[in-house]
DNA sequence: GTGAGAATAGGAATTCTTCCCGATTGTCGA
DNA sequence: TCGACAATCGGGAAGAATTCCTATTCTCAC
């Protein structure tokens, strides 16, 4: 290992500035690692990685508007080779799923112990791939029939689930992932028939219920 | 000034490890904070609270379960001394303005620079009020009208919001209240119109912050 | 008593949702 | 390479829900 290889850099991407500070110092309290760079929406990101082409990218899954995969999807659209480890506040597995699945390198719930943080950082930029034990827990224990019906979403149904339950407006959602309305409005519907939601109300509810949203 | 009263001791209570250490890490950065003690719940907070007699509590307003104006209020009634900063996710006027009038002896937005994390704590530690500059702004600009209109709803209407917020389809609510389908929309109706939802979903998100129903 | 506001609904116009359809793209196994 | 399949996208039309307007009744404060 090279001496240029010893140290790990990382580019931060969260949108609350105190808590990109506090993961920096948490992050460089392990002198192999250097948090290079911090970005607090999606274009800021895309530029920062272009031109740091950091080793590992901590990526907060909710910034506001775009979902966490879209973002995901675009850094690797960019730069194929980047290692983008997903920070979650919630330990739902279904999202994890797809995010993997969309080429994340490592999911991560803000639950874990500090410790793992960094152990992530590590394992994600030595090629390793990393989902954090409560994570995994959860990815494997979805009961049965819950998991099976939240599973049935699309990638895409989740994202306008995700819009939705942050109280966005159907017709914002729309503009915001670059659909037309009549279309985000057919996945809302298919989104409420395939959870067995009776109103958008309920929609909300049963979302929050299977931790696929934060609910406050 | 004596020497026991350079450093301010400070309680974080935030339910995800790594944030509090992060949090941990940024307020030692001025030396004459420290952190003695962090709590993932309200009843570690109460407990953590009545034995370090910390001088300022940093309390996170999104814990799971209970909101953060109920934890504030259990915390005050044990100790009415205590001095607690709210951190919030949201520059949200209206539960600012309820955390203040609960309590509360600062509010602080996520979104606030780092440094404002250790002046608010310091202000508060000092017995000024703070409030970080973001929330001041929305409470100026928006609360008056909403906060008011929040408090408007009548008797009927609050009732008829649990019950949506139950996850019940209007119909049934209507049956459940005696009331003909036409009445319990045309309530229905009435409380989007009061809180400012755009859509029911929105209408079970602002009652949730309110506080005006359980919220899972 | 009188007026304000709450609660109750009906009707009409509007808007939203749903269901149907087809087009396109990407993946995967043979 | 090819066809099958699922996901995504979106238009059109029927159906459902919401909103707006209106009116009646009741209670309560002054």
């Amino acid at each position: 290992m090279t001496l240029a290889k010893l140290r790990i850099s990382v580019l931060l991407v969260d949108d609350h500035a105190v808590v990109r500070e506090g993961y920096r110092r948490l992050l460089e309290r392990d002198e192999n690692l250097v948090v290079v760079g911090e970005a607090s929406n999606i274009a800021q990101a895309l530029q920062l990685d272009g031109e740091l082409q950091p080793d590992v990218i901590v990526l907060d899954i909710a910034l506001p508007g775009v979902s966490g995969i879209e973002i995901l999807r675009r850094v690797i659209a960019r730069r194929p080779a980047a290692r983008v480890l997903m920070f979650s506040m919630y330990q739902d597995g279904i999202y994890a799923t797809h995010a993997m699945d969309a080429g994340a390198y490592g999911y991560l719930s803000k639950a874990s112990a500090p410790d793992l943080l960094v152990s992530a950082v590590r394992a994600v930029a030595d090629g390793r791939r990393y989902i954090s034990p409560d994570v995994e827990l959860a990815m494997t224990t979805q009961s049965a029939s819950e998991a099976h019906l939240a599973q049935s979403l699309s990638t895409r149904e989740l994202e306008v689930l995700r819009l939705l339950a942050q109280g966005f407006a159907i017709d914002d959602i729309a503009v915001r992932l670059g659909l037309s309305p009549k279309t985000a409005a057919n996945h809302q519907s298919s989104i409420k028939q395939k959870l067995g939601a009776g109103s958008a109300l309920q929609l909300i509810l049963i979302a929050q219920q299977f931790g696929l949203i934060s609910g406050g």
